[in-house]
DNA sequence: AAAGACTGTTTTTATATATGAACAATGATT
DNA sequence: AATCATTGTTCATATATAAAAACAGTCTTT
């Protein structure tokens, strides 16, 4: 290569040992090619920067004076790989986040502000309803999904976070007045408030596997707002299908109670999406921690309500 | 190379292009290099400093910050390149020159003084007496020689600039006393003062070469300083071998007479002595024309007088 | 004084790297 | 919507480069 960046680096190191040898020893490479590459630095630039010989090597004028801008240099890329260690080390800079509808709601409470009074040089923007987009396009560090995307790509990572039982609820009043469904025939005689609208990828949230096959409810109401279904429900307009642990205060108190107990639904799962494990800078390996360890918790919290 | 250099400046490039094929153009290099050698550093550093698709090339948080100081890097090494530049094409710096005995006399007011006035940025140290020094080790950037030294060292160039014609001379009264010389033979039997003791290589400076071989004048006196002569000259002591130009005023004024001019000597050469002519520096380059045109003027002096 | 130890340079050879074509993936264009 | 142009990556190969040893000086030491 013509200009070479390595030539400098090396003539650095021997204008700073004041020899070739210990150059090549401190660099771990070969004298001969320490004494090439200065040559080549010295040819390129027209200028002798090393007076040498076979028993001392002095810097010329010129040498002396390129020698300060070079260390400059050099000392400047240190900084810059210090500030990349550092940054693999303590978790700081900038964090993108694609959640889906809600979660933001969900998690603000729960997990970012402790992760952000954890991690205070950490800035963090939660981008919700960003359910599908290509994360590295788009360049988020990292995805929460509610449901496992077809991509195949190998690059990133998909973890499962969280997994939990969804069951059909309605209010009191609700059952009073179409009660208790026994199975999906009777479901789809009842008004039905689905969770999200989705696309193909994502209708699994809103059918019922049964006797080895998806039955799709036909919704009334259709929003992606956990808020607005359990407000819906309140007033009667229908029941819904909702993740247990999102309900279960509401199910303590009584303002919605459980329907169709026997029709068994598939879970609800949360998977995190996030590229190559190798080189996570430490601000993503802390929030991929927060979260790993706020989904057991939640699910810890669901055996003992459950045992 | 496991730490190459020459991955930031391809770093840089792409970040700034934001672009692999054009980073590569931009370069003269080939797009599948620039691909790997920013993988390789990404692999260094353990971090990915640009994310991409086929179609778009960003910047990571990471890559960003670790930008700004490898961009810092490459305006010191840009700098620093500038300034050699400048170096050569500008007369600034230091310039050590090693002059044989006499000559700092001879050329301060008719090269030193012209010289530093034209090039106000240069400082200049001149070291008289150090007539054989190794060029090379002792750090000189230039030597005037008044004969050629054995050396044959190809990384040094030999470069005449002046040759006057050397005669006998002695004072009036001195010939009165002992005679014209009309050969060597008489020459011998006149007391001599030898202008240098010298060291082997520069016996032919006292030799006088006549019919085909050197002759050897044993000095009754021997000082390396022209003042010196000329007074004991004048003092009667004995004759001397002077380069004409030397004794030119002196002839004309009558205090110094020429004596035996039918038996030639040989020339009075000045060279320089340089390292190899590539990558001079500016100050350097002047520094020669100086002495070359100083050189030339003398030789012209000469002929109109001769003429 | 002469041999020895150590220097930077040169040269040959083995290794590593840049290359260029084929590839896979994306966005623009028709 | 489908093709086309262009992107970044991959892979086999030719080139260039680093390595190792021999070399040619210089200084020290016995």
């Amino acid at each position: 290569m013509n200009n070479d960046l390595n030539q400098i680096r090396i003539f650095c190191q021997v204008a700073q040992l004041q020899s070739f040898t210990q150059a090549a020893e401190s660099l771990g490479i070969e004298k001969s090619t320490v004494s090439n590459k200065v040559s080549q630095l010295e040819a390129r630039l027209g200028v002798k920067l090393l007076q040498r010989t076979t028993r001392s090597v002095k810097l010329t004028d010129e040498g002396a004076q390129y020698l300060q801008f070079c260390q400059q240099a050099m000392r400047q890329l240190e900084l810059g790989e210090a500030l990349i260690s550092d940054m693999q080390q303590q978790a700081v800079g900038h964090l993108r986040v694609a959640v889906p509808q809600n979660f933001a709601d969900v998690m603000a409470a729960m997990v970012v502000v402790p992760f952000l009074s954890e991690h205070p040089k950490v800035t963090l923007e939660m981008q919700q309803g960003a359910q599908n987009v290509d994360l590295i396009k788009e360049g988020f560090d990292l995805a929460i999904r509610a449901s496992f995307s077809e991509v195949d790509d190998s690059s990133l990572i998909y973890r499962k976070i969280y997994q939990s039982q969804r069951i059909f609820v309605a209010s009191a009043e609700h059952v009073a007045k179409f009660g208790n469904a026994a199975n999906i025939k009777q479901l789809r005689e009842q008004p039905y408030i689905a969770s999200y609208a989705g696309e193909r990828s994502d209708t699994s949230f809103n059918q019922v596997y049964v006797d080895g096959r998806w039955h799709t409810l036909q919704a009334r109401f259709t929003v992606n707002s956990i808020a607005a279904i359990v407000q819906s429900m309140q007033a009667n307009l229908g029941f819904a299908i909702m993740p247990i642990t999102m309900v279960r205060n509401k199910l303590a108190s009584g303002e919605l109670v459980q329907i169709a107990p026997q029709v068994e639904l598939t879970d609800s799962v949360i998977y995190l999406v996030y590229p190559s494990r190798k080189g996570q800078p430490a601000k993503l390996k802390a929030f991929i921690d927060t979260l790993v360890c706020w989904g057991e918790k939640m699910m810890r919290k669901n055996h003992r309500r459950a045992d």
